[in-house]
DNA sequence: CAGGATCCGCCGCGATACTG
DNA sequence: CAGTATCGCGGCGGATCCTG
């Protein structure tokens, strides 16, 4: 039946990116999923950190997603990203990349979020260190894990960080020059907005593999 | 005035992503890149190779794309793709290898497309040939250039090609396994369903760099 | 209160017809 | 060939209501 075939609106295209589009291509989808990269997400998480999304449209999404296997329910409730959500990572990486130059500022009514701002970083980090550092501003808790070659983001409190950093959300945009004017994090340690406990000598290393 | 902030529907977020998707982010707009990215199309080219989009569909994408600056008219009419229209083609890489999974086989109704699939081979090829090769399939050329790490894709005819390859362009997908029983380059050449002209020793480096 | 469902109004989208 | 004009429909935005 041509009402089966024509049941869900698609591309009917035999091309990976149509594809592609298929199942993630409908507004908001690839927003929820760049918010569910950065941590597992209740529905009022979502909805809170999706400024303009409705109750209707995020269950409809979250449905489909879970439809289509790329969100599954999460252990403690909410919702969390299968294999194949995660997979997803370099596109939302490589749309990040090119949406930057769009981005110097945020504009009048924009919604910032430090995790978008930290997730970001993954493609800016330089690599060659090694070390687990746990961020806290504005109630909020990220766990960022340095590695050889690239750097892990998980909102969550760090279980065992090397290095404790704590301070508002606008004290890290400075530090990683997120859309303010960037700021040493000399200068800001010495203006007390970030406080830095655990092993110090990890933290110019640290800023430096992630400065602007 | 708010009127003029809401005037065209965007997500206001400061994030990379979102400002992508606020440009590029409607129905179609990425699939008409991805045909521009390789090469210059006129309108009726567009329509016939998108099918399902309608005319005032593409004629708004398209001058919407023109006010984004990402397309501008090519030298003997059509569009092309700017600079930065060009920079969305990581963007298009990624979204068409996560797709790649729902991609096998063709489905009923599908669209297909030889310029799509020779598109897919840019992450596929293994690097380390250097030469131009000349595909030509049911009326279409394309100009292969393979380079130390990369590989170009132009549909035009081949200015000095090394190798001159014909055929229908199902012949083509079975030489790269694209959406059919893969064949070897012995195989198709042995049933005159591809035929080779020119340098033929570029001919199986060529295909080795390229095999499914 | 978290996690939705339901209803309504609007605009983006799809289809067709028409024009320079 | 390269679009514009018109119209109907469904996806989306906004608000409210429901249920454990």
């Amino acid at each position: 039946m041509s009402s089966i075939d024509r049941k869900r609106r698609g591309y009917h295209q035999f091309c990976g990116a149509a594809r592609a589009l298929d199942v993630v291509g409908e507004r908001w989808t690839l927003l929820i999923v760049r918010n569910l990269l950065i941590g597992p997400r209740r529905f009022s998480d979502l909805l809170d950190e999706l400024p303009g999304i409705t109750t209707n449209l995020l269950a409809t999404r979250l449905r489909d997603l879970g439809a289509a296997e790329l969100v599954e329910p999460a252990a403690r409730g909410g919702y969390r990203l299968t294999e194949a959500g995660r997979a997803l990572e370099p596109v939302l990486r490589e749309l990040g990349r090119w949406g930057g130059r769009y981005m110097d500022r945020p504009r009048r009514g924009d919604a910032v979020n430090l995790g978008w701002g930290l997730f970001s970083l993954k493609r800016r980090y330089r690599g060659g260190v090694e070390c687990i550092v746990g961020i806290e501003a504005d109630g909020k808790s990220f766990e960022v894990t340095l590695g050889r070659e690239r750097m892990d983001l998980v909102e969550r409190e760090a279980s065992n960080p090397a290095l404790r950093l704590a301070g508002a959300s606008h004290a890290f945009r400075r530090l990683f020059g997120l859309g303010t004017e960037p700021a040493s994090i000399d200068e800001l340690l010495e203006e007390k907005a970030i406080t830095a406990t655990g092993d110090l000598r990890q933290l110019r290393p640290f800023a430096r593999s992630l400065a602007p």
